[in-house]
RNA sequence: GCGAGUGUGCCGGAGUGGUCAAACGGGGUAGACUCAAAAUCUACUGGCUUAUGCCUGCGAAGGUUCGAACCCUUUCACUCGCACCA
C-alpha cells in the first residue's frame, strides 16, 4: 500500500493559501461580516500544548465554515504577552523577559501555522509591544480623566512568591491563582485602582442579554457581581450616625447587637478607653491567623464598650467588632438578629447575648429560624407577613428620615498596580510639587527600559536613568511610577485591536470597529469566566462611554471548550511530564487527521482524555478518504447516496453552526462509508461532500478538490445547499400500510393481553395519509373492525381525544 | 450551605414519547489475506445453546401513557464554580 505523504500534501496547501492571502481580510466587502475569535495564548518556551490546538481547531472549524457560507470572517490571532509568568521564566532561565517572550511567540506561530489555521496574521498582535501598550496607557488616562482610575491606600492581597498584588479575583481560598501552596497575605498599600464598580448594576444587568453565553458563566458572573437589594438604617452611636446595610429591615425589632468589622478604618471611633486594650488584644490575635484557618474560623468578637441605638424603637444595644463582618461590603456594620440569621445567632450564643423573636417559627434543632412567617414583638407591625414588612418597615424608616433604600454589589473595584516588571508601566510621574502627574499623551508611550535588575522587589525601581525625569507640570525634579499593570489590562479590549491594528496615530479607527465588532463567537476556557470576561466588560462599556464604540458587550456568543487530560484522565502539566505536543501528532499522523481525531472524540465542550489508540481510527478514515477517488469512478448517484447527501447537508450545517462538530464527525463517516459502497457517483456529489469534510480537513479535501479539475481554492468555495423535497421523498417511501399493522397489531396485543376484549379500532391519522391507508387490507390483517379518520375530521368519533397524538408517519389509535 | 451541570453497553459517547438491544467510534473475539507480524477486509461483541422469538436493560424508586432512555415526582451519586456580602 502507497503511504500517502501527509505532510508534503498538508505543506503545499498552506503555503498556496498564504501566498494567494485568501484569509486576509478586509472592510470592503459586500459580503455580511462575521468575527470569530479564540482567546490568545500566554506565549511561553514550553510552546503549543494540545489543549490549544483544541481551541484553535474549534475556531478555525467555524471560521471555515462561515467563509464557505459566504461571510466576510475576520479570524485575528495575537499574543498576551506580558505578565508574571514570562517575567519568572525569564529570570530562572537567566534571559530577559523581552527576549524570552520574542522567542516563546515565534515558537508559538511556527506551530500554530502548523495547524493550518485560517488565520489573518497580517493582523497579529503583540502585548508586549509599545505600539500596542501604548494604548493600555492611553484607555488609563482617560480614565483618570473621568474620574475612574484612582490611588488609594488599601488592603491588599499580596503573594509573597510573585513579589506582588493581586486582583480580588486572582485569588482563590485565600491561595495565589498561580501558586496554589502559597497563602495570600494583606498588606496595606497605595495602590491604582480602576473604578469598575461604577458599571457594576450595568454589568448585573447586561447578563441577562447575553442569550448565547453558558448559563453557568452568567450564574458565576452575577455571584461574582452579587446585586442584593436591601434597606441602609441610620444607627446612632455616641450622637453620630452610623448606616448599616440589611436586606431583612423585617426583623429589625429583633436587633440585639451590632457588629463592626474588626478591619473597618474608624474602628477606634467607637471603641470606648475602657475597652482599647481589650481590642486590640483581639486585633493583633487575628492578623497571627493564617489563611489556612480562616477558611473555618469561628465567629469571634469583642465588645467596643459603645452602645448602639435602634432607630425604630429606641432600644440600646451593644457594638462589638467582629471577624466575620467584611469592612468593605455596605458600611462594614451590620445589625445583628440573632434568632433569624445564623451568623448572629452562632456570635449571640458564644457571647451570651439576649436573643429576641419577632418572626413567628420554630427553631429547629438550635438554629435561627430564616424562613417567613408573621411578624411579633414588633408594635404596630406585629402580624404583617414578613414580606410585606419589609415595605413596610423601609417605608417608615424613609418617612422618619432614618433608612433608605439601597442596592449593595460585592463587586470591588479593580486594583492594578504590580510591583514587577513586564507589565505596561503606568503613564503617571509623582512630583513632590504637582502629587501624581499624568504623562501627557504626546509622551506615550512610557517605554519599559531594557536595562534593570532582576531579584530583590522591583526590578524597575533600579533604573534610575528612566526613574526620574521631569514633572510634566512644573518641570522640576519627579520620579516615574515604577509600578506597571495587572496584565488583564492588556487583554481587556484586544478584541478591537484586532480591527485596526497596525493604527499608530489612534487606538483604532472608530468606522473599522463598528464593521467588524462585536465579536460573533469567542472561544475560550471557562476559568476566564470572572476575570477577563468581566474586565473587558468593563472595558466596552468605558469605551463606549467615550464614544469610541457603538455596543454594549464585547461578544455576542460565548463558548468554553473543554479539558483535554492524559490517557489516564489526569491534567496534562510539564511537572508530570505527560504533555502531548501536537507538533509531534502532526509529525506522525498529519495535521487532518489529529484535527479530525481531536473534535471526533468528544463534545468540544466536555474534552476528554487523549489515547493514541484512538487517533488510529481517524487516521484509517483520512486515508480512506484520500483514497476515495481511486475506488470510486464518477458517474450517476444512487436514490440512496443522494438521500443521505441532502440529510448530511441539512445537518452538518446545523452542528457546524452550533459546535456540534463531533456530530458532523459521526455523520461524515456516515457519508462517506456509502460513498465507498458505490459503484459510482456523480462528481457534484463528491463535490458537495469534500465541502462538508472542508472545515474539519482542510487539507486532503482541498488536494481531492484539485484532483477533481478544479483550479479555484475549495476553501474558498460556497457551501451545499440541500433539497428538502429530495429528503420528503424519502419519508413517504415507507410503506404505511405495512407500518400501521404492525403498530396496531402490536398495540391490541398489548391490551388484550391484559384481559381488555377489543372489538373495534379507530386510527387517527395527519390529513395527508388519509388516502394513503388500505382501509381494508389494515382491517383485514388486524382482524378487527376499522374507523380512520383525519385528525382535522370535525366530526370524528374520538372519545378520548387520541387525534392529538397523531404526528406523520404515527397515528393516535383508540381501541374499543 | 448556595449556584450550574452530569448520570446510557467493556470504554468514549449519540439518542429527548413508537421504526431502540440502542447510532458512530475505541477496545475485544473469531475469520480472510500473509511464511509471520503490522496494515486492510468480513462477522460477532446484554442474556437465552440461537430465534426476522422471548427476557433483561439507559443511576434508583414511583407515576402519566396502549407504549418511556426520552414526560412528571421523589431519591441517590458524581463533577465544577462561589463561599461568613448581613
Amino acid at each position: 500500500m502507497v503511504e500517502i505523504n501527509f505532510n508534503t500534501l498538508e505543506q503545499k496547501w498552506q503555503k498556496k493559501w498564504e501566498v494567494a492571502k485568501i484569509f486576509e481580510v478586509n472592510e470592503n466587502s459586500k459580503k455580511p461580516k462575521y468575527y470569530t475569535l479564540e482567546m490568545f495564548p500566554y506565549p511561553s518556551a514550553s510552546g503549543l500544548h494540545i489543549g490549544h490546538s483544541f481551541n484553535y481547531v474549534l475556531g478555525d472549524i467555524l471560521a471555515r465554515f462561515k467563509i464557505m457560507q459566504g461571510f466576510n470572517v475576520l479570524h485575528p490571532m495575537g499574543y498576551d504577552a506580558l505578565g508574571l509568568p514570562a517575567e519568572n521564566a525569564a529570570i530562572k532561565v537567566g534571559s530577559h523577559p523581552e527576549d524570552y517572550t520574542n522567542k516563546s511567540i515565534i515558537n508559538f506561530m511556527k506551530q500554530q501555522k502548523a495547524l493550518g489555521l485560517t488565520y489573518d496574521w497580517s493582523r497579529v498582535i503583540n502585548t508586549a509591544d509599545s505600539s500596542y501598550y501604548k494604548w493600555d496607557q492611553w484607555i488609563f488616562l482617560k480614565m483618570l480623566e473621568k474620574g475612574l482610575a484612582y490611588q488609594k491606600e488599601s488592603s491588599v492581597n499580596w503573594c509573597p512568591k510573585c513579589n506582588s498584588v493581586l486582583a480580588n479575583e486572582q485569588v482563590q481560598e485565600g491561595k495565589c491563582w498561580r501558586h496554589e501552596d502559597t497563602s495570600v497575605e494583606i498588606k496595606h498599600l497605595k495602590q491604582w485602582f480602576l473604578k469598575i464598580s461604577n458599571y457594576a448594576d450595568e454589568l448585573y444587568e447586561g447578563i441577562n442579554k447575553l442569550d448565547n453565553w453558558p448559563e453557568k458563566t452568567k450564574a458565576m458572573q452575577k455571584n461574582w457581581i452579587g446585586k442584593s437589594h436591601g434597606t441602609e438604617i441610620d444607627f446612632e452611636i455616641n450622637g453620630k450616625k452610623w448606616p448599616v446595610f440589611t436586606t431583612r429591615p423585617d426583623t429589625i425589632f429583633g436587633v440585639t447587637f451590632v457588629v463592626v468589622s474588626a478591619q473597618h478604618s474608624k474602628l477606634f471611633e467607637l471603641v470606648t478607653k475602657e475597652q482599647k486594650k481589650e481590642v486590640e488584644t483581639f486585633l493583633k490575635k487575628l492578623k497571627s491567623v493564617s489563611e489556612k484557618e480562616l477558611e473555618t474560623l469561628e465567629k469571634e468578637g469583642v465588645f467596643t464598650g459603645s452602645y448602639a441605638i435602634n432607630p425604630i424603637n429606641g432600644e440600646k444595644v451593644p457594638v462589638y467588632a467582629g471577624n466575620f463582618v467584611v469592612a468593605d461590603y455596605g458600611s462594614g456594620m451590620v445589625m445583628a438578629v440573632p434568632a433569624h440569621d445564623q451568623r448572629d445567632f452562632e456570635f449571640a450564643k458564644k457571647y451570651k447575648i439576649k436573643i429576641k423573636h419577632v418572626i413567628e417559627g420554630k427553631m429547629d434543632d438550635g438554629r435561627a429560624y430564616v424562613g417567613p412567617g408573621k411578624l411579633i414583638n414588633s408594635l404596630e407591625f406585629n402580624g404583617l407577613d414578613n414580606q410585606k414588612a419589609k415595605e413596610e418597615i423601609t417605608n417608615f424608616l424613609i418617612k422618619k428620615k432614618i433608612g433608605r433604600k439601597k442596592v449593595n454589589f460585592k463587586l470591588r473595584d479593580w486594583g492594578i498596580s504590580r510591583q514587577r516588571y513586564w507589565g505596561t508601566p503606568i503613564p503617571i510621574i509623582h512630583c513632590s510639587k504637582c502629587g501624581a502627574v499624568p504623562v501627557p499623551e504626546k509622551d506615550l508611550p512610557v517605554k519599559l527600559p531594557k536595562e534593570v535588575k532582576f531579584g530583590k522587589g522591583n526590578p524597575l525601581e533600579t533604573n534610575e536613568k528612566w526613574l526620574n525625569v521631569k514633572c510634566p507640570g512644573c518641570g522640576g525634579k519627579a520620579r516615574r511610577e515604577a509600578e506597571t499593570m495587572d496584565t488583564f489590562v492588556n487583554s481587556s479590549w484586544y478584541f478591537l485591536r484586532y480591527c485596526d491594528s497596525k493604527n499608530d496615530s489612534i487606538i483604532f479607527d472608530k468606522k473599522k470597529v463598528a464593521y467588524w465588532c462585536p465579536v460573533d463567537s469567542y472561544i475560550g476556557g471557562a476559568e476566564h469566566a470572572c476575570m477577563h470576561l468581566i474586565y473587558s466588560r468593563f472595558y466596552v462599556k468605558f469605551l463606549r462611554d467615550l464614544g469610541l464604540l457603538k455596543f454594549d458587550e464585547p461578544c455576542l456568543r460565548l463558548f468554553h471548550q473543554g479539558m483535554i487530560n492524559d490517557e489516564k484522565g489526569e491534567k496534562m502539566s510539564k511537572s508530570k511530564g505527560n504533555v502531548i505536543e501536537p507538533i509531534e501528532t502532526i509529525k506522525k499522523y498529519g495535521i487532518d487527521t489529529t484535527r479530525f481525531f481531536l473534535i471526533s472524540v468528544a463534545s468540544p465542550d466536555k474534552g476528554f482524555n487523549w489515547s493514541d489508540e484512538g487517533i488510529q481510527g481517524s487516521l484509517r478514515f483520512i486515508r480512506k478518504v484520500s483514497e476515495s477517488l481511486e475506488k470510486t469512478k464518477l458517474g450517476k448517484d444512487s436514490p440512496e447516496l443522494e438521500f443521505k447527501l441532502n440529510l448530511t447537508i441539512k445537518n452538518l450545517t446545523n452542528y457546524y453552526d452550533n459546535f456540534e462538530y463531533r456530530k458532523a464527525s459521526i455523520e461524515l463517516r456516515e457519508l462517506f462509508e456509502l460513498i465507498f459502497e458505490q459503484k459510482e457517483i456523480s462528481k457534484k456529489s463528491l463535490e458537495n461532500s469534500l465541502k462538508l469534510l472542508s472545515p474539519i480537513c482542510p487539507h486532503i479535501t482541498e488536494e481531492l478538490w484539485s484532483k477533481l479539475g478544479n483550479k479555484d481554492f475549495l476553501s474558498m468555495s460556497s457551501w451545499p445547499a440541500f433539497d428538502e423535497i429530495k429528503l420528503k421523498v424519502k419519508k413517504q417511501e415507507v410503506d404505511l400500510n405495512e407500518k400501521y399493522i404492525n403498530l396496531v397489531k402490536e398495540i391490541i396485543l398489548r391490551v388484550e393481553s391484559k384481559g381488555v376484549k377489543v372489538t373495534k379500532t379507530y386510527l387517527y391519522v395527519v390529513p395527508f395519509e388519509v388516502t394513503k391507508i388500505n382501509k381494508l387490507k389494515v382491517s383485514k390483517e388486524i382482524g378487527k373492525e376499522l374507523e380512520i379518520f383525519s385528525v382535522k375530521d370535525e366530526k370524528k368519533y374520538d372519545p378520548e381525544n387520541k387525534s392529538k397524538k397523531a404526528i406523520p408517519g404515527m397515528p393516535g389509535v383508540y381501541l374499543e
